[in-house]
DNA sequence: TTTATTACAGAACATACGTGCGACAACATA
DNA sequence: TATGTTGTCGCACGTATGTTCTGTAATAAA
């Protein structure tokens, strides 16, 4: 016993969900009317009784735009986390320290990921793999990884390393022994990397890899 | 020159971000003068404006609630796209056939991603990748990969390809010659696949693939 | 010292905004 | 005919809410 809407309740309904795109708040009352072109407040609120009535969406009395939208219309509640995206990573050169304070500006990329890529992980940031040099097995030119930032590794995991005296970050497998690091590439066929301890800045540990093909 | 915030900006801030999450419209400044027990409004408007000055929010003045977050606290605002996740693929089975219609259902495992790895693209599905048959270079085991369904591609493509005689579903690079489908790993050292191509089924293409490391 | 600057307090003002009321036309029901 | 019901309209009331003004204290700069 679903009824069907009206024509200017579905218009409703309709600029309450483009209001939201391009606002960060909720449409107020009189935002709808003359949004909709309808010629009283009063219409309008009570179109939106009957909307809340029938589930479409859900009032908060007395407080401005307290409409919140239910059902299909409604945005993803997922969690989200935001994080920056470095890039123009020349090779060459050790990756960009990044903490909280300074990427808190316009000219920073950045990327809305699903919480479940990042696990509660704090800092997490992005890098654009580009060109050959951080190639591994798993690993390709245009992969987007996902990095925690870290001066420490336990063995096994996956690390961004900066390699001082080639002067390049790589991504590997760490495992330390004896004072070498072994960076051991995931490709069994590809021979693992043996640097003094001293000789390898471990600048973040993998957490994802996100690869998008056009 | 980023100045540092006071505790009471700190507590604003944290405030505001506490009050989105809990609401689907932001906070008055009365909200936060209560919520941050701040004696005046004016002081709750002083310390807005300093934290807009210093792009930490935006402000829409003379509109209730227009305040939106910026930087790391902004909310996602991106598209998000809701795609199925098919699990239990057994080993030496074709992927089921997935449409819209039969996954709308509760028993289905969905996830959440930006639009930006889907691309437009129609009725993405996961698959997770289990075991070793599926893996190939830049594949591995736990990865979830994205597919678009196709039953066609084109050369070059990336697919996942249903290989009768060994029962078995592969993700490889797919070229068709002279009616001789030739399945090329991505890893140069792997051997090509040739299967003639009323043996091999495609079964949809490869968009994207995601890999959570714990 | 004087003078700015920063941060806060309290009050008041003006508008934004949700809500309620009476009326009216169209249409169905009894 | 009388009686509801639905959707609309205009208006107005009262609260919600952004904004402004005046003042004060603490601290730094001159």
């Amino acid at each position: 016993m679903v009824k069907k809407l009206s024509e200017r309740q579905e218009s409703i309904l309709v600029f309450i969900r483009e209001f939201l795109d391009e606002h960060s708040y909720p449409p107020t009352v009189r935002d709808i009317q003359t949004g909709c072109k309808v010629s009283s407040t009063s219409v309008v609120d009570y179109n939106l009784r009957i909307l809340q009535r029938d589930g479409y969406l859900k009032r908060e009395t007395e407080v401005s735009r307290g409409i919140e939208l239910l059902g299909p219309n409604k945005p993803a509640t997922q969690d989200f986390v935001t994080i920056p995206i470095l890039s123009n990573i020349a090779a060459g050169e050790p990756l960009p320290v990044h903490t909280q304070e300074n990427w808190n500006h316009e000219n920073t990329e950045t990327l809305d990921l699903p919480n479940f890529l990042i696990n509660g992980k704090e800092n997490v940031f992005g890098v654009r793999v580009k060109g050959q040099s951080m190639i591994d097995a798993f690993i390709t030119d245009g992969d987007l990884v996902l990095l925690e930032p870290a001066t420490t590794a336990s063995n096994g995991e996956m690390v961004a390393a900066w390699i001082k005296d080639n002067q390049e970050v790589t991504l590997k497998h760490f495992f330390l022994e004896n004072g070498i690091v072994r960076l051991q590439p995931a490709n069994p066929a590809m021979d693992p990397i043996y640097v003094p301890a001293d000789k390898v800045t471990v600048q973040g540990r993998v957490v994802g890899v996100i690869r998008s093909v056009n």
